[in-house]
DNA sequence: TTATTAAGTCAATTGTCTTGACTTATTTCT
DNA sequence: AGAAATAAGTCAAGACAATTGACTTAATAA
């Protein structure tokens, strides 16, 4: 009997990795720096300039870079700065929300080009999915009329929906979107669809847009806490979006904490406390109104006192919340997005402050330890968007490695 | 002029870099798995029969494997299973806690052949020096006794001590052990040993320790909470150690919290009330005590009230905290290791018990929610040691690039 | 005895980066 | 002006490490 035990191990890699790993690093050299000569590339990634200059010649030929006029520097021949070419590849991003479904269209540099929105209609996944095709339909077709070579570059659908994934959820908590869990979305939407699908939560989401084109842009380490209809962050460590071992790391909303003054007995989930959702309790607005955005903007506006009292709670809450963030992962700075007014989430910002004190609070820091980010409700449909850009342009550990035949784990 | 502005970009990689995480790969592969034969690290590794073969041959002439007896295993050519060299490589590790100093000495397989205490003396770090660099000579010299091929082969000294680095400390504050974290020890050590040294904080090295030889090892995603004097975690994220953008993630002892029934403006930092130092200022017992050990051994076999009650106490904070990790890294596992004896770690454990709810409570778990890593005061010091060895020798993403000459952040 | 299966090697090939010399274009110095 | 210095970028050969496909070896199964 041959005995076949699972073998643990990493996946080697091979010049074919090594290669695939240094076009993606010129690429996110040039979307870091805006525009870079061969020369500077050679600096910046340690290769030579022999082999830089072949790598872009290639990038040119694929469409992904192009050429600017020659600069003047000084003594020496002028450079030829090179810059990422938007129209390189295009991306799908479909956010799913309790009650709402958005889509995006984005190019290589993460500049929308076309934008979707529909009400989820009701009887669950099996009808709504036919809303999202059709609406991921209807954003194709409008990208091919603006951007006609979308229709051969088109790099991937992604998506965003609410976390957490794959617990033992209650079929019936509205928190839990349980319904969507369940349904094999993935399948429905590569088939419907016939592109590469990937699923992340809606704080992860949001956190890929602020590493694409936001405030987290070249920064290694950072956190984006998204507060939306529930509470979450996203976590970018080494520069990488990090996912944990199921894909819910970041859910900070389910954290238990007592409520001010509370017992222990009265520990919740800090989501039910902080988020649109408890905003939408106090202020008594239906969650499926169409108009919620429209009519939280006025409250938040008005010299409302429940939006008042909404604010200086959540603040206390977000504020244990950051200080425990910040102690846990060091990062260099938080960015604090999600789906609310502007203004809103300046006010909250402002009442988060000051921070309670952490082994953030160093000398010589380069950035703030708490920033505003993305505030607008496309915010995570522009994340989902980003994730196949990302994905499939950005260096990763996971990209240089041969995809493996066999092990576990 | 030439403006010299930074360009910042991650570094490219080339064949050498390929070949370099290849190898570590075969080291990592066997380590997992104890021994396999060429044709297994094939499949396991993605990479050809080919490949693997010349790997293998050099790793036998730099001495990191060898092979055993041909196995027959049905049908075919009998296979020559590979295993790891226990003497192809040999590393020191420090520990600095506040009263004691220890050094170990591990082989690659993380066998520890040699062992030292020493209490450090008081007048700070720069007397204290001294008395650390005896003792590692002398590791040193026992080390080459046993194995006198550990002075070819020593790849480095790993430090480690009490964090969080680099945060405005209060200099008396005797938790920060401000005086050592000023002091260029890693020069001093360089200088004094001439090995390639590295500092970790305590939690961090405890997580080594459990990655290497331990709970962690072969898991890709586990948190090490680690009790000692203070408290502190030790983060596993995608099978590397992570450190956070100053080397103080993890550092849960710094999270602010609010006893029980406590009231906000009570909020202390975590291992006020969660550590050993909280133990011995209940059992009166003087942290500087040469005995400190034993004494608080005899207390917990004892039938002591106050060791119960900081049992209760403790477990209460720690199940909160565990909740938080869970919910926020979704880790496979959490392991309770520290230097306390194991009889009052499994007590600990058994309190903790039941945990509170979290989104780590999912059908199929293969591993615990919570089990118990190594418990022993030598814990930190192994994972010191194990520190160059797995710089050394295992698959890390940084070990494939290049070196940069330029760029920053 | 023969076929089948699997481990492992041999030798040639391929792909990608490196090396070092060279060309081109500009500024600075004399 | 002319020469020297400096920097960008190319050319062509070389090095390195994995791949490919045929081959050898050694076992079990038919």
């Amino acid at each position: 009997m041959n005995e076949i035990r699972p073998i643990r191990a990493k996946s080697g890699t091979n010049q074919e990795g090594a290669s695939a790993h240094n076009r993606r690093v010129m690429i996110d050299a040039l979307r870091l720096n805006g525009q870079l000569s061969r020369a500077d590339l050679a600096r910046a990634t340690a290769l030579t300039k022999q082999a830089v200059s072949n790598i872009i010649e290639e990038l040119e030929n694929d469409g992904l870079v192009a050429s600017l006029a020659a600069v003047r520097k000084g003594r020496g021949q002028p450079s030829t700065p090179y810059r990422l070419v938007p129209e390189g590849a295009f991306a799908i991003g479909l956010q799913i929300d309790r009650h709402v479904t958005r889509t995006i269209a984005v190019d290589l540099v993460g500049t929308v080009l076309a934008r979707k929105e529909a009400n989820l209609p009701a009887g669950g996944p099996a009808k709504g999915v036919e809303t999202i095709l059709a609406l991921i339909a209807e954003t194709r077709r409008e990208l091919e009329a603006i951007a006609p070579k979308s229709k051969d570059r088109l790099v991937g659908l992604g998506v965003a929906i609410p976390g957490p994934f794959g617990i033992e959820a209650d079929q019936d908590d509205p928190w839990m979107m349980a319904a969507w869990q369940s349904f094999p979305l993935l399948d429905a939407l590569s088939i419907g669809t016939s592109l590469d699908v990937r699923l992340q939560n809606d704080a992860a989401a949001a956190a890929t847009a602020e590493k694409l084109v936001g405030a987290a842009h070249g920064v290694d380490h950072a956190l984006c806490i998204y507060l939306g209809y529930g509470l979450g962050a996203g976590l970018i460590l080494n520069g990488e979006l990090y996912r944990g071992a199921n894909g819910n790391a970041g859910e900070i909303g389910m954290i238990l904490s007592r409520p001010p003054g509370g017992a222990d007995a009265d520990r919740a989930p800090l989501e039910h406390r902080a988020s649109i959702a408890s905003l939408c309790k106090i202020l008594d607005l239906d969650p499926a109104d169409p108009e919620l955005y429209g009519r939280i903007d006025a409250a938040a506006g008005a010299p409302e006192a429940r939006v008042a009292t909404w604010v200086a709670d959540i603040a206390f809450e977000l504020r244990a919340a950051i200080q425990i963030l910040e102690t846990v992962f060091d990062p260099q700075t938080i960015i604090l997005c999600g789906g609310m007014p502007r203004g809103l989430a300046r006010r909250l910002l402002d009442a988060l402050h000051p921070l309670l004190p952490s082994i953030a609070e160093r000398r010589g820091r380069s950035a703030p330890r708490l920033q505003l980010g993305f505030t607008d409700p496309w915010a995570v449909a522009i994340g989902a968007a980003a994730e196949p850009i990302s994905r499939t342009f950005d260096p990763r550990f996971s990209a240089i490695l041969k995809t493996r035949a066999v092990g576990a784990a």
